[in-house]
DNA sequence: TTTAGCACTCAATCACTTAGAGTGCTAACA
DNA sequence: TGTTAGCACTCTAAGTGATTGAGTGCTAAA
């Protein structure tokens, strides 16, 4: 068990270490003027410290660093309540107070908005399509044997493939089948369009269709890619102002990491509801085990919907992070809230 | 002017330096086996090339690396024309014989290509909206007073864009419009959309709608972005790996330049026809002036359509390069020739 | 005109020193 | 018994000087 002024020191540590990215040592705590004890105290409590595992030393006559489980107990036990200065409350407001009519650029929009406020880099995952159902479906031709599909869904999410028609199939025949889909699948929600397409309809389409092979095959490839939610960034490159960041592969490593959509879908799949903190290691990506993040979800009508999250160094302003976020988080949950109502109860 | 000499002295020495990043020295070049005269004599031409402009050295007693004018010189007149290899010629003609049926699809993999193969970070503008033209327009309502709207163009191309309906146009209203438009805006250039609607459509709105002012408003603000083309980029952190970027800082202005897609638009717009070379600061973005950046067209029925461009740093593989870009714009320029036509004599 | 030869320059590297920040330990003190 | 002053010790960072080697420019001879 630690004592008050362990507590207190591992505290100040951690706090000054995340302002100045040095290692920390005794008499630069000796020197606050909220500390009564002297350096040679500080020292003996710092070698506890440093035994329980919460700091460590970068070489043996070296000041003390967090490590990791330090930042974890931080996270867990040494934080206040965040509180926002005026000026953060006031940015993140005005940004809704826009009312911006396409979700996408409320999203892209605090994506931006978050990594200014915190120099971090930040990650939004778009609304789920999980919750989201479909409206229409539309198919346009456009060559003899080409025509694009477009889905619309309830929350004014608008996706299209393109799709070959095989000769055998008519445009009458299409036609039908897009009737049938209307018809059938109107309030879908677009995750299972796939699953209930192939349920629901095989028998209409079929009674009502002649090249019923073909024209199933050209569904299925059309379903065929779960059409993932979108990955947003804001400041990108913010990272790369951080000290730990001055080695050149590591960058590369966490840039690709970027690109790969499919990765960072589980990089923002929270485990638990809330805020919540992956320190260093913690985190199952190498190309991440510097860094942290602080995740959090929005909800539409209680359901959650994505995730935003903030990626900085383990060097984290955490208690600052964690505050915007979560306050963002809950902006987002109402305006999105607000206006699915809308388009819901039409 | 300058010798034989001089010029075959100053291709080894770009050529050495392309591949080694180092200066090079008098000894390095006479070495070479096609070398008959001595390091003193090479030293008098380097002296006077030096003297030319075309090298220079890195401190007094340092190898000579080229200067911008001798790249510039170099691709000018000592290029000898690029022969791809089997390997080279085999990777880019699969990627086209997949007959991939979506445009982005095939300019994305055609980015994907180029950077693979090159090591270098690859830039496509996607085909420009200048030539395509709207095939159908759609609009979807969502809720009381928002709708998408949906464009379809003849190369496949979909835009949409959510917008809200002032509640004094009625739902029939814009059922009018929009039969109107897909009367009288069918075939018009998606670029000239909005002068092409201000000048036809005025006339017969004002006789059919009611509160002509307000829809007026509506369609202006629907159109105020010219949605334009689409960047892409195959390897963008390939270009870290070059020596000469180990500083972050300017990894970091570069980074942050391919995030504005308007910035990025006049890097790619070619000032002449054909393969392009620009080198250091004949760029002018500072960003990439230890860059040097080929660009070349690609074509739909012979009207330029995009571009496709290799980043490199100055001290870049020139001949390969422009080699496989030109290949590469060549059956961009077939493939996609090909499709609109299919598209276009439906 | 070419080349061998030589003096010279500079960056890079290594060994060495020094300064300073930090630690751990011990002994004295409250 | 907990706290602190004092001191020896450690290690990094920064600076100095010597050495090496790759390179140059110049000169004089072939």
């Amino acid at each position: 068990m630690l004592t008050e002024r362990q507590l207190f020191i591992l505290q100040l540590l951690i706090n000054d270490y995340i302002q100045t990215a040095e290692p920390v040592g005794s008499r630069t705590i000796s020197k606050r003027e909220d500390v009564t004890f002297s350096s040679a105290t500080i020292r003996n409590e710092l070698a506890d410290l440093e035994e329980m595992g919460y700091i460590e030393k970068t070489h043996s006559s070296s000041g003390r660093v967090p490590s990791e489980k330090g930042y974890r107990f931080y996270v867990d036990n040494l934080l206040s309540p965040p509180v926002l200065s005026k000026n953060e409350v006031n940015n993140i407001q005005s940004l809704f107070a826009e009312r911006m009519v396409e979700v996408e650029k409320v999203i892209q929009q605090s994506a931006g908005i978050l990594s200014e406020l915190t120099q971090y880099t930040s990650i939004i995952l778009g609304p789920e399509v999980f919750e989201t159902k479909l409206r229409q479906i539309q198919i346009i031709p456009l060559s003899k044997d080409t025509a694009v599909v477009i889905l619309v869904a309830d929350s004014g999410h608008v996706e299209n493939r393109t799709m070959k028609i095989p000769p055998s199939v008519s445009m009458s025949d299409i036609e039908k089948v897009v009737n049938i889909m209307n018809e059938r699948l109107k309030d879908v929600p677009l995750i299972s369009l796939k699953s209930t397409m192939m349920k629901e309809m095989a028998t209409v389409l079929k009674k009502h269709i002649e090249n019923y092979n073909e024209v199933n095959m050209m569904l299925e490839n059309l379903f065929l890619y779960t059409n993932a939610e979108k990955v947003y960034y804001g400041g990108k490159t913010n990272i790369l102002t951080q000290p730990e960041f001055k080695d050149i592969n590591k960058v590369r490593l966490l840039l690709n990491t970027f690109e790969q959509d499919e990765v960072m879908y589980n990089v923002l799949r929270p485990e638990k509801n809330g805020i919540e903190v992956k320190i260093g290691q913690e985190n199952d990506l190498e190309a991440m085990q510097n860094c942290s993040i602080v995740t959090a979800d929005y909800f539409i009508e209680g359901k959650r919907m994505g995730s935003i999250a903030l990626l900085g160094p383990t060097r984290m302003e955490y208690q600052r992070s964690m505050g915007i976020l979560g306050f963002l988080a809950n902006d987002l949950t109402r305006t999105l809230t607000d206006r699915y109502q809308s388009f819901k109860h039409w």
